[in-house]
DNA sequence: GCCAACGTTGGC
DNA sequence: GCCAACGTTGGC
């Protein structure tokens, strides 16, 4: 964090010249230089795109005189490897995107905020010294960098007049430094991959000769492509990012190449130990006796020290140090004592080359971390034949050369495991269908119980090597590599009947975006039936489209509330929050397990009369859509309803993190200022959520004790399970209303209103069952339980509507259709009668 | 290599 | 503050 940088540190005096290193260096760029000669575009903002992403980077990382690597000559060919080599502090890879303190200390010489924020250092580096310097040494930097939709583009006059071509390095994930190509039409077009720009070049230029990745036509047979000499190169591990493109031998002109090398930057200068990290390095080298491996393991996977967040491990690689010197280590997988530094792919424990080189192999990539033996008793494990059925049979089927998974049905389902929340392994379920496409079956209520009860959590899509990875993760992270990881996949629980359904419906938005149903592919989100019901987003949701983060209760919605990234506008939000606040707001969404506590608590929430305002408009407002699903929005999936911004500014200063601030109460009433003032502080870590909802703080309603009882229902109701997509509300009377939120399910227009005396009316289309129809004759007369809510509910699902009279006329498909009915119509008839007696008798006169 | 879709950002 | 857009990355 000081700006005091030490010796080490790239000199701002030293830019400039290494500046005109690097406008050499890329004369000499074996893959881009001549493009970008030809384009005569060296000193243009769209000559810095042209050079290897490693240009900007290396400018700052060239220091010779700190860091004389002794790889570097094996890796002469490669300017950018060679200069990737030189004196940069591979700190980054122990660091993670994310920041943190430690980050921040050494965020200044982060190189991979150089070479991986891609196009748009390279454009910045055009854009002046001062402005990229500004930038290597900011402290507090963006974790990711966006580029600039323009930067970064090269004329490609090969494809044509107008044509643009642009290189991007992934920077970050297990396909770190894997570079992708796009290219740019004259029309905008952006072409980001062979078969796309086949298409878009379809009859205008024969591409049979063309070579995507570089770009260029070969004659005849394909043109060799460079292939850099990399044996030699000595690589580490970054956690299991590295190691994938280790595997793919990829990343070559990428700033991983760089970072690969970055271990063997050997330390033999003891200036490296002189730096502001000294007490680091000291740890280390207390540590670490002087190396002792065979030069041969130079070509092994030298893995970096770990680093760990919760343990006093010492920052590794500061300034080349990393590795330098290596001591004897126990390896925590099979106990033998080796000497290096060669640990895990957390980094948190030593792992002999061995066990390392084992758990990377794919044909046992679970072996390692695999804690949870199946128990041989159960039911799972007594099955020794796949069903066929699940998914992930299925998914073998389709891709027998993809990853084994086990067959659910096959898997252990013994009662020991982790709570939901912990990443520990879990448990399948009983399965006996898995859906293929999205259907009512799916159950907010349902999930949220099983979120609620960790016995009963379930796991019917995580393959067994998925697992494996969760319990790996579990294990062993604090690691930010894992963090991330997570962050990745936390859209999808891999569970909910969503995340299991493999088709999309086609007809939402986000459906019509993609280019198989002929969209633009600008939306690019998985179809809204496909949103994880946990842990999806919730603007994604099917029905909470254009809804804030509460629904017509006041109940906090599935999914996930908007992140607010903050960090870009310059907030100040969390300023004072401690070090990490700052940076690390992309994280903010907080942990699954918290998540999934803020989502489906039922606790009212304690809040300001604040919020309680705004919770009654949100209820009106929420509850006019749910009204009014059937308007503007088809099955629920169009576009959104008009108006629904205003709601959503209603609540915007409520949702999201906000939200997860409110402080909750458990006494089911609303503590006025009670918790309020306990800190925003403590909020951060304590998101948990809840319905803000209390008609007995409304002054309208208050003091009722009839009402309270209602609302007992109803927090019971919320507590329990309900059938599928039945959702309690509370609306004006008051009145307990029982809706069907799913527009797939035969009772979609169909609720039941339970009054405060737990007398009960169902309706269908917003009219009255009539007295005489049989449903009531099946059930009480009053609904008081749970119990007696939901044996209702699941009653009514042997019904449909009655689809009443059959128009006379044909109509053409314009004209809407007007269903008619007899005045006595049941409405809801059993499900193998489509039309109840009275309409039948009617149509029949 | 390609596609799906996650996470982020800039514009409004 | 919202959200369309899209850069980016994981999976196959």
């Amino acid at each position: 964090m000081n700006e005091e940088e030490p010796p080490e540190s790239p000199v701002p005096g030293t830019e400039p010249v290494v500046e005109e290193e690097e406008e050499e260096e890329d004369e000499n760029d074996l893959e881009q230089s001549a493009e970008t000669k030809s384009s005569g575009a060296e000193n243009t903002p769209e000559a810095a795109p042209a050079q290897e992403p490693l240009a900007l980077l290396d400018r700052f990382n060239t220091n010779e005189n700190l860091s004389p690597d002794p790889m570097q000559e094996n890796l002469d060919e490669d300017n950018e490897d060679s200069k990737a080599n030189s004196g940069e502090p591979p700190i980054d890879w122990f660091e993670p995107l994310e920041d943190d303190d430690d980050a921040n200390s050494v965020g200044k010489n982060d190189p991979e905020e150089e070479s991986l924020a891609g196009e748009s250092e390279r454009s910045e580096s055009v854009a002046g010294s001062e402005k990229a310097f500004r930038k290597i040494y900011q402290l507090q930097v963006p974790r990711r960098k966006r580029s600039h939709p323009d930067e970064g583009w090269i004329e490609w006059p090969m494809l044509g007049e107008g044509w643009k071509r642009k290189e991007v390095v992934r920077r970050s994930g297990s396909s770190i430094g894997q570079k992708d190509v796009y290219y740019l039409s004259p029309r905008g077009d952006r072409v980001r991959s062979r078969v796309e720009l086949i298409s878009v070049l379809e009859g205008i230029l024969d591409l049979s000769h063309f070579e995507y990745k570089t770009g260029k036509f070969y004659d005849g047979e394909a043109q060799p492509i460079r292939v850099r000499n990399r044996t030699k190169r000595k690589v580490r591990e970054r956690s299991s990012s590295e190691s994938s493109w280790m595997e793919r031998g990829e990343g070559a002109d990428t700033p991983d190449s760089y970072h690969r090398s970055t271990p063997n930057l050997t330390p033999k200068n003891p200036h490296f130990n002189q730096t502001g990290y000294s007490s680091h390095n000291a740890m280390m080298t207390a540590n670490h006796g002087s190396r002792s491996e065979d030069p041969g393991d130079e070509d092994k996977i030298r893995l970096p020290l770990p680093t760990s967040s919760s343990k006093p491990l010492p920052l590794p690689s500061i300034n080349g140090e990393i590795g330098s010197e290596d001591s004897t280590l126990v390896c925590a997988k099979c106990g033998i004592s080796f000497t290096g530094t060669w640990y895990d792919k957390q980094r948190k424990r030593p792992c002999c080359p061995s066990c390392w080189a084992a758990s990377k192999t794919k044909e046992h990539p679970m072996i390692r971390f695999r804690k949870w033996i199946p128990c041989g008793q159960c039911v799972g494990c007594h099955n020794t034949v796949n069903c066929g059925q699940c998914a992930n049979c299925k998914h073998g089927l389709q891709s027998p050369e993809s990853r084994k998974r086990i067959c659910r049905k096959r898997k252990c389902i013994c009662p020991i495991r982790k709570g939901p929340g912990s990443g520990g392994l879990k448990q399948p379920r009983p399965y006996n269908d898995i859906p293929e496409t999205f259907d009512d079956s799916m159950s907010f209520q349902s999930e949220v119980t099983d979120s609620q009860h960790p016995s009963l959590k379930s796991s019917d899509t995580e393959n067994f090597s998925v697992n494996v990875d969760v319990d790996d993760e579990d294990e062993m992270s604090t690691d930010d590599d894992d963090d991330w990881h997570k962050k990745r996949k936390r859209r999808s629980c891999g569970e909910c009947k969503a995340c299991l359904c493999r088709k999309d419906c086609g007809t939402c938005d986000f459906c019509i975006d993609k280019p198989k149903f002929g969209g633009s592919n600008k939306k690019r989100q998985k179809c809204r039936l496909r949103q994880c019901q946990r842990q999806a987003m919730r603007h994604l949701l099917p029905f909470q489209m254009g809804q804030g983060d509460y629904g017509p209760d006041g109940q906090v919605l599935p999914g996930r509330p908007r992140p607010h990234y903050t960090y870009s506008r310059k907030s100040n939000f969390k300023k004072n929050k401690g070090p990490q606040s700052a940076l690390d707001l992309t994280d903010n969404e907080d942990d699954d397990s918290n998540f999934q506590a803020m989502n489906w608590s039922s606790e009212p929430a304690a809040g300001s009369k604040h919020s309680y305002e705004l919770n009654v408009r949100n209820h009106q407002s929420s509850m006019q859509q749910l009204n009014h699903l059937d308007y503007g929005q088809q099955n629920g999936l169009t576009d959104r309803v008009p108006n629904l911004s205003n709601h959503n500014s209603e609540l915007g200063h409520l949702s999201g993190w906000d939200a997860e601030k409110s402080h909750t109460g458990r006494d089911g009433q609303m503590h006025v200022d009670e918790e309020d003032e306990q800190d925003e502080e403590e909020e951060e870590e304590l998101p948990m959520i809840t319905q803000i909802f209390s008609l007995a703080d409304n002054p309208a309603a208050s003091g009722v004790d009839i009402e309270n009882q209602l609302m007992k229902l109803l927090q019971s109701l919320r507590s329990s399970v309900l059938p599928i997509l039945w959702y309690a509300i509370i609306v004006e009377g008051p009145q307990l209303q029982l809706i069907q939120c799913s527009k797939q399910s035969n009772m979609t227009d169909t609720m039941v209103l339970i009054d405060p005396g737990f007398c009960y009316q169902v309706t269908v289309q917003k009219q009255p069952l009539l007295p005489t129809h049989p449903l009531y004759d099946k059930y009480p007369g009053r609904l008081s339980s749970v119990t007696e809510v939901v044996n209702l509910l699941l009653g009514l699902d042997k019904y449909v509507v009655c689809q009443g009279l059959h128009p006379r006329e044909p109509l053409s498909s314009k004209d809407p259709l007007i269903v008619e009915r007899a005045s006595t119509c049941d409405f809801l008839v059993k499900r193998k009668v489509s039309i109840c007696t009275n309409c039948r008798a009617l149509q029949g006169l």
